[in-house]
DNA sequence: TGTTGACTCTCCCCTTGGGGGAGTCCTTAT
DNA sequence: ATAAGGACTCCCCCAAGGGGAGAGTCAACA
């Protein structure tokens, strides 16, 4: 193939001027496995800047080892490769948008890991994996206000919080200290994690108006229930521990699983805080 | 099939006996999918409690619903198959165990995600992927007190902090204060993410002898740098940052990464640190 | 007893971001 | 010329299932 008699050959010529460099010389100075860069090249992320046509070696330039080291430093904090391609190619105010939309999967993606910490927290400190003490009992029929919203599995937590206490507020607003019980009613989520989420407050006779609020009967009847001490990031483990309960007895469920608070997150640190998690029975 | 004759079929006695029901009910019970149930038996982790050999059926004792319901849990909270199992049949002070390791394990992805979101949150905030001024400068030899440790790169961040800190101490047990330059040098880390850090800090003669720190010379010579302004967490894109402009130029890599603090976490804010960044060329 | 609709079975391909290896071809140095 | 080491493609593998095809089963209703 080698054409010395007229010089260089025109391939190794271009190589030379363009300081290509086959694809092992050039994993190393980015710091990428070959596989890597090779599935990079297949996607498209990075091609090389020029591919023999006939053996199939890839040759980098020296000015790619940019963008690859940019890809590397993006895929070592775990932005998926499409996110990137649209990083690379993006700038200014789209750039932002990509970059802001990460930002919130990640956030919601740690307080995700966060939660689940606490959780397995709970249970080397407990030393069982359901460590709650289940018991059957009659409740009565609650008159409350409720306030309802949807919200998604993972911002239950918080929203959950925020709607109670926009609640208190309302009752405040009207003259009407808060009441027992103070009450959180959670459906049960669908498949993509949407669920309705009911704050409630007791109060009594004359009713309130209120202006987002609305008073309505909380039915009573057999329910299942547990005491939970501690956080409310650790709820997961009693409401699972509570279903697997009930469904190992052959007990029908009979409405949404509800958690009435004993004690105020403000006043209580987050250990002492006592929650009771109730789950309704059917007939 | 049907031996009606007789009174129940056997097979359907047996299963009104064991309150065994279908996987599509089973699956309702404990809030698992269907594919996940056939899985999970498949890994061997939840067998139901009978399986027709002759349709393939494969039918759950409610009992069951316990176990199920804990693996769903677990799984949530994103335990791996392979540790549910082992979680599942042990008890006690293996549990303990399995948990604990679980929960390192777990501590430490929480921490590299922390630290990803506050690379991420850098880059939205400058605009760049690389926000960095590069330039060249020619480093001059240092005489360091030097102690090294192997850490690995999740806790590189954490362990050199340490050990700068170890080493003022040492150097004030015999009457040194610190002095210029307060540095690190990061050597590169190998495939299985272990690394070798050394702190140094100046010294001027007469040299003291330290119990776990040496004197030695830290070589100078042509060098990339830049400087960083804000949290060390955030340092990784600076080191990519500056490889990516020296590999770009087609600069030799003549030394170990190297950081320079400026100032002092303990007295600055995170977001006003300052450190110069340093990468040594070859010849 | 037949039919119909809902369930369930197995089997196969798909996801992410590559890693490991086999068998073959190419480059480079001696 | 030859040998060593690079590079190529192709295939299978990871975790934890999801989606769907095609076929067999179950239960209720007529």
């Amino acid at each position: 193939m080698t054409n010395s008699r007229y010089g260089l050959d025109p391939r190794e010529e271009v190589m030379q001027k363009q300081n290509l460099m086959p694809i092992g010389r050039f994993s190393k100075c980015c710091r990428l496995s070959i596989k890597a860069l090779r599935f990079y090249d297949e996607q498209g992320l990075l091609k090389p800047a020029f591919v023999d046509p006939h053996t199939g070696y890839r040759y980098y330039n020296r000015h790619q080892a940019r963008d690859a080291i940019l890809i590397g430093m993006l895929r070592a904090i775990d932005i998926p490769i499409a996110v990137i391609f649209s990083l690379l190619k993006s700038e200014g105010k789209e750039l932002q948008e990509v970059l802001a939309q990460e930002q919130a999967r990640m956030t919601r993606d740690l307080a995700k890991m966060q939660q689940a910490l606490h959780s397995i927290e709970r249970i080397a400190r407990e030393g069982h994996l359901m460590p709650y003490t289940i018991a059957l009992c009659e409740e009565p029929t609650y008159t409350v206000a409720k306030r309802s919203c949807v919200t998604s599995v993972d911002k239950m937590l918080e929203d959950s919080g925020t709607l109670v206490y926009a609640l208190i507020d309302e009752l405040k607003q009207v003259g009407r200290p808060y009441a027992d019980p103070v009450m959180c009613i959670n459906e049960d989520p669908d498949k993509q994690g949407s669920m309705t989420v009911h704050a409630c407050i007791g109060v009594s006779a004359p009713y309130p108006t209120l202006p987002h609020a609305h008073i309505t009967e909380i039915p009573g009847g057999p329910t299942a229930w547990l005491l939970h001490r501690g956080a409310y990031e650790e709820l997961g483990i009693a409401y699972h521990a509570l279903f697997a309960w009930t469904q190992e007895r052959g007990h029908e469920q009979g409405g949404a699983m509800r958690e009435i608070y004993l004690n105020d997150p403000a006043e209580v640190p987050a250990d002492e805080l006592e929650t009771r998690v109730l789950l309704p029975l059917g007939p």
